[in-house]
DNA sequence: AATAACGATTACAATCCTGAACGGTTCACC
DNA sequence: GGTGAACCGTTCAGGATTGTAATCGTTATT
């Protein structure tokens, strides 16, 4: 009989830590923005589309690594509460170019503020130097895991 | 017009960073795991089971945090597989006891071994004293945010 | 002009989760 | 001691989400 016994406490690896926390702000901001009737999924959308205006969903698919079917329900869901408009492209009718209207880029808004309220209550616990440590931790492994900035892997096949 | 033009690449937050690289390493571990024929969730409460054994399906459902019914099938999957055991407990037949068997014992030190192996991969751009500093940061925040060491926050209401 | 390629959409199936209701068992209390 | 409440595990139906493949209209190719 080996030694195992392995509490749960110990955590079984940075990996993991980062997971749960991760796992953990996601929903805590996922409870936030629903205060403004929107999902994370919408939120990255409204992100991509206010960065990159007039892409075609298409285009911002692939961005955003998720399989186009998918994206036409969410655009149809922020259309319909007139946050972003389809605009056919007159040379290309094939197209749908996406824009924020003005409502989309007030909530828009409303959702980086939300952001910012989110980051200091998940971070409260560090002084802003340790706050800058782990920023800098974080982005090294975001850049060497090949994550494309901005963009929440939660798109891909989950 | 406002200056606006906020750029994807732009971080939004170091929160948000957070939830993107923890996506980022839980689906890599779903990948990994994946070669022996178990989810996540399996896997934590394999975990669960291992550290504290003999425990009630109530009990641990309360641990992890997930409703009761949904332990149901994750136990049953475990257990058609022969990796887990129900025992009934003749004081309280209400009760079934979780056991891991012996093939269970040796998936979870196999599942240790590739969580090693995944921890290395993700922190690979880190140096040991890098690793060392972020997991503290890490744990703080875990701690400050109320997080149940060693239990992933996904087993609530995701 | 015919056909292939392409963008967006729809249809469909598969998966997963939640919440309530259900049997079997034990406990509390009169 | 017997009756009803509480409890454990399970089941079931409903809802939400997602990926694959077929479809429709439009454009490019030859």
């Amino acid at each position: 009989m080996a030694a195992s016994a392995r509490r749960l406490e110990d955590p079984p690896g940075s990996a993991f830590l980062l997971a749960a926390l991760g796992a953990h702000a996601a929903a805590r901001f996922a409870e936030r923005i629903a205060a403004l009737d929107v999902t994370p999924a919408q939120t990255g959308l409204l992100r991509a589309i206010a960065a990159t205006p007039g892409q075609s969903q298409q285009v911002l698919a692939q961005l955003l690594g998720t399989p186009p079917s998918r994206l036409v329900g969410l655009v149809d869901s922020l259309a319909d509460r007139g946050l972003v408009e389809r605009r056919r492209n007159p040379t290309d009718r094939r197209l749908h170019a996406l824009h924020l209207t003005a409502d989309g880029a007030t909530l828009v808004e409303r959702i980086e503020t939300i952001g910012r309220e989110h980051d200091d209550a998940i971070l409260r616990s560090l002084k802003d130097s340790e706050r800058a440590r782990l920023r800098s931790l974080l982005a090294r492994i975001a850049e060497d895991q090949g994550l494309t900035p901005g963009v929440h892997p939660s798109y891909r096949r989950l």
